[in-house]
RNA sequence: GGGAGCAUAGCUCAGUUGGUUUAGAGCAUCUGCCUUACAAGCAGAGGGUCCGCGGUUCGAGCCCGUGUGCUCCCA
């Protein structure tokens, strides 16, 4: 069959996916091999995917693909996450479109309208996983609200508040007015906002003097229920136990004082309004002041407020503040910025808020997770992560687990008209627990109306996969868990990593995963990060279709080291599209030998194959190394010039017959096997092209995608090193001939001086054919009239029939000595010093002087040619 | 305000207990080639005050201090 100009990825990947597919290669059932285990992170049930996701995805591919060949039993495990409020409030947004409120609707209607929305929209994001190579195995699919997950995280929850450990209670918490749900304090975003500094004068009991406070927030003023200063500051002392009136509503209220308040923020004196500020809510108590909430759930002023009820709180603020000016109670405003956090969903400002909220305990559960990472049992990758995990967990705060949500894991507490309640995996415990706790029999229940956070279902996924929990101690879980690789965004260590690692712990008694490598983020060429507003996420599925999967994999992992954040350029993709025509091309050129193969043997070649069968072994080695410390980006890399440069430039042009000569057959099968273990070694990188390479290469009864990785890294150094020195002297000669215009096609005699004449003599033929010599004579004297090049300590004459330029010859050789002296003359201050001489190793001062012998050498060698010249 | 990290070629990055050269790679640039696998290619070349300053050391891109600029996390 012919082979097309170009490789043409299309058909091919989608060949080779359902191949895979059907030969079962992506399942894994616990047998006697070592397991290699990766939960993938699970996306969003109604996301698409983004570049994020394909960078995430196609390193764990390179992972799994790389563990299946080395013969570990590999199974990574797909899945979803419900995503409760973003998959909420996108089914919120169909319904409004379809002119339906949320209020409008019971619970069961609701939750019947986001299932069929799940159906429907839900998992798109895992066929797009397929168009990627992903090697998944697609039987193990799970969904955080699967049966059998559901009532794994009912049961947690219900076994965490046995253990005393969830709890009910009125905190501090975000909450966002328009999901109108709490917020974890991971789920806030702060943002640097512009802002204006209101200057507020309040009037003071029997006084004339009013006080100024300073606040962005002049709408919150009718919660205000106290004024504090610092006890130590001069300007105040005269105030300390007296009243103030809170103005437009008059209210009188204390004139406190703590060392909580700067005294050159502002006026050094501060407003405290309990209800709508973390620390003067922290203040209140320690004082017990009242708690005042002017806002509703919507954001919009509450009755308590006494004015401005109903309107919305930003409105409110403009309107306060000409009021305050008008009625002269406005002394000044200024620009200030701050951070303001806004929900990471609705993205809307958070309003912090006084609620009734399910909180977990984090203390016990933390503690043993820090020690699992900082003795080294979990690994992070970069490990520079580990000084971020310990912080956090070495200051780790309660964990607000309700959302006040219909999508997702119902809290499983029930009450009772009076309030009482209590917490039960079902309605029926429920009653038999309240008659047990509050001794009333045949209760009339009602079940929390709330949710739990999302990540109160995935915490429990590396296990839950295997149904380690809803099964205990089952086949899987006993073989797969720990897993062993956790690739994610270090975004998520704290929601996500960190939890994990918690769950395991507590309920498996074991780490989840023993490394952790964490991916950086994917940004635009010019540094910002990808989003829809600015519209420069490219559409990735496109991207696959122009330039092909292992052209997209190739461009997203050339150059993405472990937790630095990627610069993505398409120029990458093309970078990636031209390395497959490359590899197709080499294939072409070999398919044109198979019918010219003949049994001879063949003495130029064997130079060649010695050298590259030393150089793969070597390359194999580096790569081996390489992926050991997930350095993936480097090992690409490094795979990427071993084909590209070591084999397509140098080897087959080495071992290429003449035009419409025969090869020899041992080179031609040994090329046939080189070829096919570079394909193997980039298999994990590019699935596709690799393994259609692989059959056009031979008949095959077997797959790249499941051979075995060789081990034998040994490698022969006079082999290499003889590669290395032919190489440079080709490149210099070369050089040469470019340099004083000698035209390809014009042929050259080239005259060596060496010591070293088997080494030359062996690949004369070669030789000669690279630097198109039509002869090569060995020679103890100098050669006139010819260019001179020097390589390592031999010398090359270059006979043409064109006339020698010698000023251009000398000229070059001049630089080259001039390089030489001043390495010299630093290699001998150092070997002049005695103090180098007594403090440094005898190994480097050795080496020293054999970097000294060798300058020495080159020196004379680079002189007596410039002499010749002259 | 507290903490973490980064700064090396035009761009993106390597540089592994301080000594393997007067610092490397890919991309981009320049020069010459339609050479019988590949012009989406081949053969070459140029390009750096390793952010500034100071220190430790026989020796610093690497260690310490300091300044500048940037990024991220937490309050």
């Amino acid at each position: 069959m012919e082979l097309s100009k170009n490789f043409e990825p299309q058909g091919i990947e989608q060949k080779w996916y359902q191949h895979w597919l059907k030969q079962g290669y992506f399942n894994s059932k616990p047998d006697q091999r070592t397991p290699y285990t990766i939960v993938m992170p699970p996306p969003n049930v109604t996301g698409v995917l983004h570049m994020g996701h394909c960078l995430n995805n196609t390193i764990q591919d390179i992972l799994i693909r790389r563990a299946r060949m080395m013969g570990y039993n590999a199974c990574w495990v797909p899945g979803t996450d419900h995503a409760s409020i973003a998959t909420e409030a996108k089914v919120v947004g169909m319904l409004r479109e379809r002119g339906i409120t949320k209020s409008s609707l019971s619970r069961d209607e609701f939750l019947s309208y986001a299932w069929e929305w799940k159906e429907k929209y839900g998992g798109i994001i895992l066929q797009q996983l397929k168009k990627l190579g992903c090697s998944l195995d697609w039987d193990r699919t799970t969904f955080t609200m699967d049966k059998d997950y559901y009532d794994s995280v009912i049961n947690v929850f219900v076994s965490l508040h046995k253990k005393g450990l969830i709890y009910r209670g009125k905190r501090m918490i975000n909450w966002d007015v328009k999901a109108l749900t709490a917020l974890s304090d991971e789920e806030v975003i702060r943002k640097e906002t512009k802002q204006k500094l209101y200057f507020l004068k309040y009037a003071i009991e029997g006084s004339n003097e009013p006080i100024v406070i300073a606040t962005v927030r002049p709408e919150t003023i009718m919660g205000d229920t106290a004024i504090c200063v610092n006890p130590a500051d001069e300007r105040y002392k005269h105030l300390h136990g007296k009243f103030a009136f809170v103005p437009l509503i008059n209210r009188r209220i204390p004139i406190i004082t703590d060392e909580y308040v700067t005294m050159d923020f502002g006026t050094g004196a501060l407003k405290v309004t309990p209800a709508h500020d973390t620390n003067d809510y922290a203040l209140g108590q320690k004082h017990q002041l009242e708690v005042i909430d002017v806002f509703n759930d919507n954001g919009t002023i509450s009755e308590a407020a006494g004015i401005y009820v109903g309107q919305d709180r930003f409105e409110v603020r403009k309107k306060i503040a000409v009021e305050l000016e008008e009625k002269g109670f406005l002394l000044k405003t200024e620009e200030y910025t701050s951070e303001v956090g806004y929900s990471e969903r609705t993205d809307v400002v958070v309003e912090p808020r006084l609620s009734l909220q399910w909180w977990l305990s984090m203390e016990k559960i933390a503690t043993p997770a820090l020690k699992a990472v900082m003795e080294d049992e979990i690994q992070f990758y970069p490990p520079k992560f580990r000084n971020v995990y310990r912080h956090w967990m070495e200051n780790i705060k309660d964990w607000c687990i309700s959302r006040q949500l219909w999508w997702g894991h119902r809290i499983p507490a029930w009450y009772n008209e009076d309030g009482k309640f209590v917490v039960a995996a079902n309605e029926s415990e429920a009653i038999n627990l309240f008659e047990k706790e509050h001794g009333i029999s045949n209760a009339k229940l009602k079940q929390d109306e709330d949710c739990l956070d999302t990540w109160f279902s995935s915490w429990l996924w590396p296990f839950e996969v295997f149904k380690g929990f809803s099964n205990p101690g089952n086949a899987d879980v006993k073989y797969y868990y720990p897993t062993n690789t956790l690739v994610t965004a270090p975004e998520i260590i704290f929601f996500w990593v960190a939890r994990m690692i918690m769950a395991g712990m507590e309920y498996m008694e074991e780490i989840p995963f023993k490394e952790v490598y964490f991916t950086g983020i994917v940004r635009d060429k010019q540094g910002r990060k990808m989003s829809k507003s600015l519209g420069n996420s490219p559409d990735l599925l496109g991207l696959i279709d122009q330039y092909g999967a292992d052209a997209a994999r190739f461009g997203i992992m050339i150059a993405s080291p472990a937790g630095n954040d990627i610069l993505f350029d398409e120029a990458a993709l093309e970078q990636g599209r031209n390395f497959n025509n490359k590899m197709w091309n080499a294939l072409k050129l070999i398919k044109m030998w198979e019918q010219r193969v003949i049994d001879t043997n063949d003495n130029d070649s064997s130079f060649a194959v010695e050298w590259f069968s030393n150089r793969l072994k070597e390359a194999s080695g580096e790569v081996n190394n390489m992926m050991q410390q997930f350095r993936l980006s480097e090992a690409l890399k490094s795979i990427y010039s071993l084909i590209w440069d070591d084999f397509c430039s140098w080897y087959l042009e080495w071992v290429k017959p003449g035009f419409e000569q025969p090869i020899s057959k041992t080179t031609y099968l040994k090329t046939i096997e080189f070829f096919s273990s570079l394909m193997q070694l980039l298999h994990p990188f590019m699935p596709f092209v690799t393994e259609e390479i692989y059959h056009q290469l031979a008949e095959r009864n077997d797959d790249i995608c499941i051979k075995s990785f060789g081990t034998d890294f040994s490698t022969s150094t006079d082999a290499l090193q003889n590669g290395d020195l032919l190489k440079q002297a080709i490149s210099g000669i070369r050089d040469v001939r470019n340099k004083q215009q000698i035209k390809p096609k014009e042929t050259i005699k080239l005259f060596i001086q060496t010591q070293n004449n088997a080494v030359y003599q062996q690949l004369q033929v070669l030789f000669a054919k690279q630097i198109n010599a039509d002869s090569i004579q060995f020679t103890q004297e100098n050669i006139s009239d010819s260019f001179t090049v020097v390589i390592g300590k031999d010398t090359f004459y270059i006979a043409t029939e064109k006339p020698v330029d010698k000023t251009g010859q000398k000229e070059s050789l001049e630089k080259e000595l001039a390089y030489f002296q001043g390495f010299l003359t630093s290699v001998e201050k150092k070997l002049g010093n005695e103090r180098f001489i007594q403090n440094a190793k005898p190994d480097v001062i050795a080496l020293e002087q054999k970097k000294k012998a060798d300058a020495e050498a080159k020196i004379k060698i680079i002189t007596e040619s410039i002499q010749a010249l002259s």
